[in-house]
DNA sequence: TGTTGTGAAGAGGTTCACAGCG
DNA sequence: CGCTGTGAACCTCTTCACAACA
């Protein structure tokens, strides 16, 4: 056990989505000027790279903690290590992979997943063409069974890539099984009980906001035939 | 041509993302009542639906105009129509997926895509063992050729699909050919000149915005060893 | 009567401006 | 002197409450 998750408690209850969006943001921007043995760091720096203001990144910060030096800036590595433990990543997340299609696969492929903490402990499918099968070196297995192994293989996370017609039914059943987490691919908004945290990534509504940007632009100006 | 593009302008200059997002979602869910022959639908049912409120709903639509029906509701045909063209969804898109991998691949199999209005018109990567090759039934050209084609073409929307190194390089092609819409798949924010309109999925913010979610809620309760 | 459309009030997030320190 | 940390002002989005109307 490493003991020090909490340690940043926010000293408001609830931060927002946009903050904790901007952090995870921040980090990657970190990681990137680490590797390039940057140490310091301003905010107005950060700001730049995040197309955001020094205000902003300054404020989202303070919510956790004060982990500046004024007259200097932040150290990058340090700040690494705070964002990391704020955004739970420093410590291993079980991942169920339900739905064996090929969102899952470009999810568990995509090499962040992996090296963020996240790892595929289980890939299930109702599709019995599939069931048994192997998808990326893991055995599908039957989405049924899925309640009896949660307690043994302790997922926190269910990753959902199925269909839209039976993301609904899928989400019931990893809730019934115990998991607190899902990442939702499905273009549905699913309900769940209080409790349990669902995030969506959503093709069709960026599409959609994409296109009405697109449809927007071209009332002024041209208007394609 | 269909000509009433634009019908709905806002009264307001600027419509919020959230309020788009929630228009899309609208959308989705009279689809499902008009699948299922339900002719009308009041505020409050599709507030339900999309976990919103009544209010919210209809000061969201109020923004395009005025489409209900005091005492009554909205008509579910009529108001698909009219999201539909608010959305820009009354035309075809043609798109051109940059990067032949596992996402794009998900993508455009992802059966909203093609059902929306979205038509993939060409694929390309940089990797030469890629090129020339098939992917999804379409021929993989080499993504230095795609200024040339682009006015031949005319695609709408690139979707970037490349590793997160090569992203910013690949949208400053995108840019340059004249593209203006960007659907980005890397994990990092693209910097693009103003008039050009991009869009993230971001499964890597999202997992981590979901990471947040269960360490924050581990700290006060249990704290798995 | 039932439900929309909307001005006004409220809440929440962002920006400003500067005090506080290294 | 430079940059952080932060209360206050600002602004935008959401919620409320009710007049308008089929």
């Amino acid at each position: 056990m490493d003991g020090h998750a909490g340690i940043y408690c926010p000293s408001v209850r609830q931060i927002a989505d946009s903050t904790v969006r901007r952090l995870s943001l921040y980090l990657r921007f970190l990681e990137e000027l680490d590797g390039r043995r940057t140490t310091t760091v301003s905010s107005e720096a950060l700001a730049r790279l995040g197309g955001t203001t020094s205000a902003q990144v300054r404020k989202d910060l303070s919510l956790f903690g004060s982990f500046g030096t004024r007259g200097l800036g932040y150290a990058v590595s340090d700040l690494i290590e705070v964002l990391r433990d704020i955004l739970g990543l420093d410590r291993e997340w079980r991942v169920a992979i339900v739905g064996a299609g090929k969102i899952g696969l470009a999810l568990a492929n995509y090499g962040g997943f992996r090296q963020r903490g996240f790892r595929v402990v289980a890939v299930y499918d109702n599709d019995p063409a599939k069931i048994g099968g192997l998808w990326d070196g893991h055995h599908v297995r039957d989405v049924a069974t899925m309640a009896g192994d949660v307690a043994r293989e302790r997922p926190d996370i269910a990753v959902v890539t199925v269909p839209a017609g039976s993301a609904q039914a899928t989400a019931d059943i990893i809730v019934s099984s115990g998991i607190k987490g899902i990442l939702n691919f499905a273009p549905v908004k699913l309900r769940v009980p209080a409790g349990v945290t669902v995030r969506a990534v959503s093709m069709a509504t960026e599409l959609e906001l994409l296109s009405y940007a697109l449809a927007q632009r071209g009332l002024g100006a041209k208007g394609q035939a």
